[in-house]
DNA sequence: CTAACTATCAACAAAACGTTGATAATAAGA
DNA sequence: TCTTATTATCAACGTTTTGTTGATAGTTAG
């Protein structure tokens, strides 16, 4: 027996003062009615109603309970049809992980953009280089860049992040610009710390380690300050185009090797399950698989010197 | 699924964090409560719990839902235990329907010694001579003199009524003792007017309508005064000997025919149900049905003439 | 006094329940 | 680092419960 469904046929009969009324309202056979409310009364070990086969009359018991029943499905109704409305319309705190890198480059216009498209929906944006553990730190969405170890995660696909090596055309003039994977091993190479020496792309498999004699050695975990460095002639940067697409734009920085441009990576949107998602969650990730498109802005100008 | 339970069962989990403790607590499996918090779930379509398969945490919705949900229960459970309490002790208005003769002859006792039994019982007597319907009227219990026409409603015999046929020892002696039922035809008949004519104990049949011409003719719907007027030698008067056992034992009427006295009748408590019946009704009628006995006070003294 | 309506019972097919065993993921300990 | 223990959940299955249908007794209205 569900008691609710129970409770909620009591409190029928008790206010129609009938059970085939109670049933109609209901939208149940009389007969399942009746079953309810004596399974009810069973339960309580209480008679809730005399009934004659043609009059029903509540008990002294059934007159109090009533009153509380009553009281207690409102609570449920209220309860639910408040929890209905939040996941229809999209309201609520958002927490959001993202990557410092990308979030301080791109993700300003998208939070904005969205922000203006679901008002309600509040965001808590932690920006985070580490791999955070989203549901034991609470986070809704964690944004991700590169190759997901799998786990049980759901990852969606945002846009395509395309690393580029490059360098300055003042280093390039000084020092040569290099035409095989070989010929990196003489060059001065402005580290990216986070990457390891052992996984990577392919020219950072070559480039780890090699410096140039007339060159100091710089390694960072900030790819932006390596563009910098990079356009002021210091070395060669393996950088994604999200960070210095405007060197290379403006013609600061030059695309090297790039017959050897690394297989693109992904930015992806990580969340925890498929299933009964809240709809601010479902909302925001429907909004940021949207934004970027394939080919992301950033990118668009550079697509031929790709 | 019993809602009630799938609410229990995540509120157990929203607060101990774990499954397996709601499990534990609740005395069921790990497999169970994950079924019951999923179908509580999938009846909201709203995600409460973000699960990693060590650690528990509750989603925006969960939080919001945990408080008022564990409300709601202990409203439930409040509801419910003052119901029990109301089962186990008996208390509460108990609506007491019954005869007026008896009533104001023989019941004030009764109430009295139950009152003082079960003080936390109050009673609203309501003394009528119609046959009160008491489902629709509300009656818990109606107490019944005589046969009961065979209905839906349970009937505990309280005790025995017995009728006599009894006149003063003045009017015998002026118009002679009656030796037969035929005899009675030429006396005269105090009728109580809420017998009929067509059936009633048999003495009433050969009685009814005959009339004596030396004495008025007198019917009445009240007892007493039938046998008061048989008292002061008016005539011959079938009663109850609840109603004129003082008489008789003070030798101010005498009974007649003896062998013809009627089967005696009973005294019935009657209600509705038969389960399920709330304490207090109980707790009346098996007090009523062992204070009266099978011969009850007003008849002891006269066992012998009976 | 019939006719319509009531609540409830009984029986049965269909659905749901709760159990058991298995699995994937994670955390703690060696 | 590898093993072990614990966690949530899935899948399968026998049992219980559910809701339906048809039948019955009591009651009211015309």
């Amino acid at each position: 027996m569900d008691r609710i469904d129970a409770m909620r046929a009591f409190v029928a009969v008790a206010k129609l003062g009938s059970f085939s009324a109670a049933a109609d309202k209901l939208d149940k056979s009389p007969q399942l009615i009746s079953k309810y409310v004596s399974q009810l009364e069973t339960h309580l070990t209480t008679r809730l109603l005399n009934r004659t086969t043609r009059k029903v009359h509540l008990t002294e018991a059934g007159e109090r309970y009533v009153i509380r029943a009553e009281q207690v499905l409102n609570d449920i109704d209220e309860m639910e049809s408040q929890l209905g409305d939040m996941q229809a319309n999209a309201k609520g705190l958002l927490r959001i992980s993202a990557p410092v890198a990308f979030a301080t480059l791109h993700l300003a216009p998208l939070i904005h953009a969205f922000q203006q498209q679901y008002p309600d929906v509040d965001i808590d944006l932690q920006l985070n280089d580490r791999k955070v553990d989203i549901v034991e730190e609470g986070f809704d969405i964690a944004l991700r860049i590169g190759n997901l170890k799998n786990s049980s995660l759901i990852a969606r696909r945002l846009t395509t992040i395309r690393m580029v090596l490059c360098a300055a055309p003042a280093y390039l003039a000084e020092f040569g610009t290099p035409d095989s994977l070989e010929a990196l091993k003489s060059h001065n190479y402005l580290r990216y710390s986070y990457l390891e020496a052992d996984n990577g792309p392919l020219p950072h498999q070559y480039l780890v380690g090699t410096t140039h004699d007339q060159l100091g050695k710089l390694s960072c975990n900030h790819g932006g300050l390596l563009s910098q460095v990079a356009v002021l002639g210091q070395g060669i940067v393996l950088q994604p185009t999200f960070i210095c697409y405007k060197a290379l734009q403006a013609g600061s920085l030059s695309v090297i090797l790039p017959e050897h441009t690394p297989e693109p990576i992904h930015l992806y949107a990580v969340y925890a399950h498929r299933q009964l998602l809240a709809s601010k969650v479902r909302a925001f990730i429907d909004f940021a698989s949207q934004y970027f498109g394939e080919t992301p802005y950033w990118d668009s100008v550079l697509s031929e010197q790709l």
